[in-house]
DNA sequence: TTGTGCCAGATTGTCAACAATCGACGATTC
DNA sequence: GAATCGTCGATTGTTGACAATCTGGCACAA
C-alpha cells in the first residue's frame, strides 16, 4: 500500500488478486466493528439514515450491509418497523455454548489424527498472547484474543464450512462479551483458564481432550447465566425515537 | 387467506403479527426455489439485469436478495464482475456430509432423552410421504421430502442455531441433489433406506442410533463422490455473456 | 374513564438514472 | 509473429428521490 502511488499499474496486483473494495464490504467492517465493540448495543435502534450519514454513504449499500449482518445474525429487523441490533436471551447463550462444544469436538477431531506439532506450538503462543493482553488488563484485546486462541482449531481443520459455522458462533459470541465487558468493566478471564485445555491437546488421550472442551464451555456457560440473570436488561430500548 | 377479504381489516392479524411481505423477501424465495430446483445450474450468471426484469423488479431489492443468497452459500459474486451460482466440489460434499453427521447426531442426543412418541410417529409419517412420491416417480417430491424427514430431528431439537445451521447445509445439500437429478433423471433413493434409520431410532440404544447415522452419512456420500467424479462439469459456464 | 378511529411523523421499501470497474478484443509497434 | 496498450461493451456499484407501511398519540364519543 505504501508504494502503491509510484507507478500505474498496482504494484501490489503482481503478487496477489485483490479486489477494489466496495463501499458495501467497507460498512460491513465498520458497523460489524462497531456492534462488537459495543459501541453499539443490543437492542439498540440501527436507523438506515442515521447510520447512511455516520458512515457518509448512501442508503443502498448500507442497506445490503445491512442484510449480510442479518444473516450472521447480529442484526434483527421488521419489515417497514424497524431494525436493531440482536439481543442475547439466556437461552441463546445456552444454544451457543452447546453446539459449540459439538464443533469444537469435531474441529479437534480433524486435527486430532495429524499430531501435528506446528498446530500445537501456535496454540501456545496465541495463548501467551492472549496472556499478556490480560496482564496488560487490556479487555478488549483479551476478548480478540480468546477468540482467536479457539479459532486455531477451526483454522487448522480445513474444514471450510466448520470454518463458516464458528464465525456465525464467533460473532454471537463476542456480542455477549461485549455487553459484559461494559456492565463489569472486566471481563475477566483466569490467566490460566487455557492451562488444562492445552495440557489436553499435548496429550494422547482424544477422550481427555473432549472432556476437557465440555468442561471449558460448562464454565463459560456457567459465568455467562450468571451474569446474564443478574442483568435482565442489558439492552439499549427503546427501539425507537432515538438518534444514536 | 381464503377470508381475507371478507372485511377491511385483516381478520388473520387478530391470530398472529404477519408483517406485510415485501419485494425483497418474495424475490428470496421465488430465485432461491430457481436455483434449488435446477432451473439456475451451479456455475450460471446471475446477471442483475436480466434478473430484474425478469422476476419484474428493479435492481435494489433484487440485488439485496442475493446478498441474503451469497450468505446461505448457494450464490458467489466477484466485485465489479460478476455473479454466478455457487457450484459444488468433492472436497465441498465431502465436508457437507461430514459436518451433517455431527449436527443430526447432536440434534438426536437432545431428543433422545425425551423418548418422545409424537416425534417418533412423525418420523414415520414423513417417512410414509417420501415412499409415496417415490412410487409416484416424483424425483422433485422426493428430494423435498427426504429433507424433510431429515429436518424433523432438528425442528424437535428446539436448538434454534442448528435448526440454522441445517438450514445452510440443507441447502447446499439441495443444490447438489438437483444436479444429480438433471444429470442422471432420476436420483434414486431406495425405499427401504430409512429402514434401519427409524428402527434404530425406535430402539432403546444411543449409540446404535448415532452408528446408523454415520452409517446414512456414509452412504450418501459414497453415491455423491462416485456421481461427482463421473461427472467433471456438471456447471453452466461459461460465467459471462449469457443470458439466462 | 374507556375505547375507538384517525392523523402525522418516522422509518423502511422501491425505483430509475448515473458512476466505477472489469474483461476482451483489436490496433499498433517492435 | 508476439507483446503491449488503448478502447469499448458489459456488469456491478452508488446515489437521491419517491412510495408504502407502521407506530404512537390525540381528539372525540360512549
Amino acid at each position: 500500500m505504501a508504494f502503491s502511488d509510484l507507478s500505474t499499474s498496482d504494484v501490489g496486483a503482481l503478487f496477489e488478486r485483490v479486489p477494489k473494495a466496495t463501499l458495501r464490504a467497507h460498512i460491513v467492517e465498520r458497523l460489524r466493528h462497531a456492534i462488537l465493540a459495543g459501541d453499539i448495543p443490543p437492542g439498540a435502534p440501527l436507523v438506515e439514515t442515521a447510520l447512511s450519514e455516520r458512515f457518509d454513504v448512501s442508503r443502498g449499500p448500507l442497506r445490503e450491509a445491512l442484510r449480510q449482518l442479518i444473516e450472521e445474525g447480529l442484526v434483527v429487523t421488521v419489515p417497514y418497523t424497524g431494525t436493531h441490533v440482536a439481543e442475547l436471551s439466556v437461552e441463546d447463550v445456552h444454544e451457543i455454548y452447546s453446539l459449540r462444544t459439538v464443533l469444537e469436538t469435531f474441529a479437534f477431531e480433524q486435527v486430532w489424527p495429524r499430531r501435528d506439532d506446528r498446530f500445537r506450538a501456535e496454540l501456545r503462543r496465541r495463548n501467551d498472547v492472549l496472556i499478556a493482553s490480560i496482564d496488560a488488563d487490556d479487555d478488549r484485546a483479551s476478548i480478540l484474543n480468546e477468540l482467536d486462541f479457539h479459532g486455531l482449531v477451526y483454522e487448522a481443520s480445513g474444514h471450510k464450512l466448520l470454518q463458516r459455522a464458528w464465525h456465525g458462533l464467533r460473532g454471537r459470541l463476542q456480542l455477549y462479551w461485549a455487553a459484559h465487558h461494559r456492565a463489569h468493566g472486566r471481563r475477566g478471564p483466569k490467566r490460566d483458564s487455557h492451562d488444562s485445555y492445552i495440557e489436553a491437546a499435548f496429550g494422547a488421550e482424544f477422550d481427555a481432550m473432549k472432556a476437557e472442551i465440555a468442561d471449558h464451555m460448562r464454565r463459560g456457560v456457567e459465568t455467562t447465566e450468571k451474569f446474564l440473570r443478574s442483568m435482565p436488561d442489558l439492552s439499549g430500548k427503546p427501539k425507537r425515537g432515538v438518534k444514536s
